[in-house]
DNA sequence: CGTGTTTGGTTGCCTGCGCAACGTATTTGC
DNA sequence: GCAAATACGTTGCGCAGGCAACCAAACACG
């Protein structure tokens, strides 16, 4: 389209009347710093209420995974997959995570190289114990300031972009790879 | 396969009989979880996208919080604040922009404690030319795959949120604490 | 089979960044 | 005016985490 090449810089104080709308106030842009601006406004929050807990958010992403999964309990990568670490980054939360006793390592019986990362429950304990506060932090921030039929329509929005930028962790494509 | 609707809760000793849709299934903690996940992959994306470029993800933030100032220019704890960065993290990538001729400084003429980031020309031409292939992304995996009205929704949805967790970046606020 | 290829997980190295302490300038209070 | 308190930006230090190289186990197939 346009190829951006009007504008040597800023400092011409005449600017054209009309029509300057540079690329830099395009509105996708705009979009894009606010859904910035706001996740990290929320994840700011949390980060200090949980570390107030003595815990990092990594920490608490991993366990409540390992928390919904069944026997609490996932292969390494798998965890590492649907959290927002590397597999690399994981090992080391293990490690630290192990040392505080709150999750532990098992080797896979069906396949010697793996093993699973698993929540003890001194983990399950200390995840179930910040739950409560967490959550009505997520109803104060999140839930509870849109009207119901806003948050539909959000979390609709979130799930149809997450289908795009995640494909394997969209419940429906995972389950048509599954076959 | 299966989703999680049910969970062999191990371990835990005297579990309640029935209806023990424990914490950790909460919906709230669902919409949470699937934000981060969203918000993962699409930062993951940009990542990769502008990594390709030789410029990293806060380096572009600052940058075109930069381009769309008066004059190119912030002070350094305003941009700060206007970042995912804290005050000393911005010095350092300040630093860093400074060293490849995209950013500068300059000494704040009214109060000799502060200075201004500057976008070079070097700098804006980088972010300009960097912008049309970025902005063809976010619409490829956030603002194109929302029907019209979703988008609205949506950044509605943000824009309240934005206005509880970071009250001082809601212009609404903002204007009202400068008078 | 043995041999190449792929996968699961860990480690060496390095970087980005937050925190707290600091120096310097500014404001406030007396 | 001068002290104390506060604000701006930088720096020492420490740590979390990514990348790439690596080892070991599992497949692939000739």
């Amino acid at each position: 389209m346009l190829s951006g090449t009007m504008k040597p810089h800023g400092d011409a104080p005449p600017v054209p009347p009309i029509l300057v709308k540079s690329l830099v106030d395009d509105d996708r842009l705009t979009a894009m710093g606010l859904l910035v601006e706001t996740y990290a406004g929320v994840v700011d929050i949390f980060e200090r209420e949980l570390e107030s807990l003595g815990i990092s958010g990594s920490s608490f992403e991993v366990m409540i995974r390992l928390a919904r999964s069944p026997d609490h309990r996932l292969r390494m990568t798998e965890l590492a997959a649907q959290s927002t670490l590397t597999n690399s980054g994981l090992t080391r939360l293990v490690d630290r995570l192990e040392r505080a006793g709150l999750m532990s390592r098992e080797p896979c019986p069906t396949d010697r190289r793996g093993y699973f990362a698993i929540l003890t429950p001194a983990g399950l304990a200390k995840v179930e114990g910040v739950l409560p506060a967490h959550l009505i932090t997520v109803d104060h921030i999140l839930t509870g300031v849109l009207k119901p039929k806003e948050l539909r329509v959000f979390l609709g929005a979130l799930r149809k972009v997450r289908a795009v930028v995640r494909p394997t962790s969209d419940p429906e494509v995972a389950a048509a790879l599954a076959n």
